[in-house]
DNA sequence: TAGATATATACTTTGACAAGAATATACCAG
DNA sequence: CTGGTATATTCTTGTCAAAGTATATATCTA
């Protein structure tokens, strides 16, 4: 979860992964797509696949990168936990204000 | 989006939020949870607060901090526009592939 | 085989950020 | 109003990661 959340944590890397939502694509077209040099491109992908996050695909010279969608449903289990807290409007606050004082008076 | 999977992206941090999930917690209660430092906790807390992902809450010398939903919808949201390349198992390698080597044929 | 193309790696520098330690602020109880 | 409790802030230091630049590797084409 952490080496998800780091990786997507770069302006850079996360517009990467929201270029490959299309469709996978090549350095080249990632280059070209966020003005980046390439070897900071090249960088990056490899912080990617290191979390999991793309593979790759070679043709020929080419290395075709795509999204791996485990740590995305990772990331939504993960969020599931929290689900609750906003569906069910659910706010204890007041509660364990209550409990705070409870315990204070003893 | 940045800013919240920045805020994330940091071990303490992500604890910090799993122990908010159950219900708010003073600081000192997540000091002796984490087993950090009161001024790290206290230094971790403001980036999250800054980040939108918690609120405090004063209560005497204590402070309460709780999850705030709003940045959690926004990330479930954002998993939205990834959640295709599961849920339909779309993979459009072989096209693309296709698409190059017609390309090149040009 | 000799460019040319596409991508990866190595090295250096710089900036951000987390921890540690000390101190400041705010509020309570006696 | 004094000491104690709870939390925040400041300053310093060390680490890591991103950018920039140069170069290496792999594959195609003529």
């Amino acid at each position: 979860m952490i080496k998800t959340l780091n990786a997507l944590a770069e302006p850079n890397r996360l517009h990467i992964m929201e270029f490959l939502q299309a469709r996978p694509h090549s350095v080249g077209e990632i280059v070209d797509h966020l003005g980046l040099h390439q070897p900071q491109v090249s960088k990056h992908l490899r912080v990617l696949v290191e979390a999991g996050l793309v593979e790759v695909e070679r043709d020929a010279q080419r290395r075709i990168y795509k999204i791996r969608p485990q740590p995305f449903q990772e990331l939504d289990s993960w969020l599931d936990s929290f689900r609750y807290i906003w569906e069910e409007r659910f706010d204890r606050l007041d509660e364990y204000l209550q409990e705070l004082q409870d315990k204070t008076k003893k």
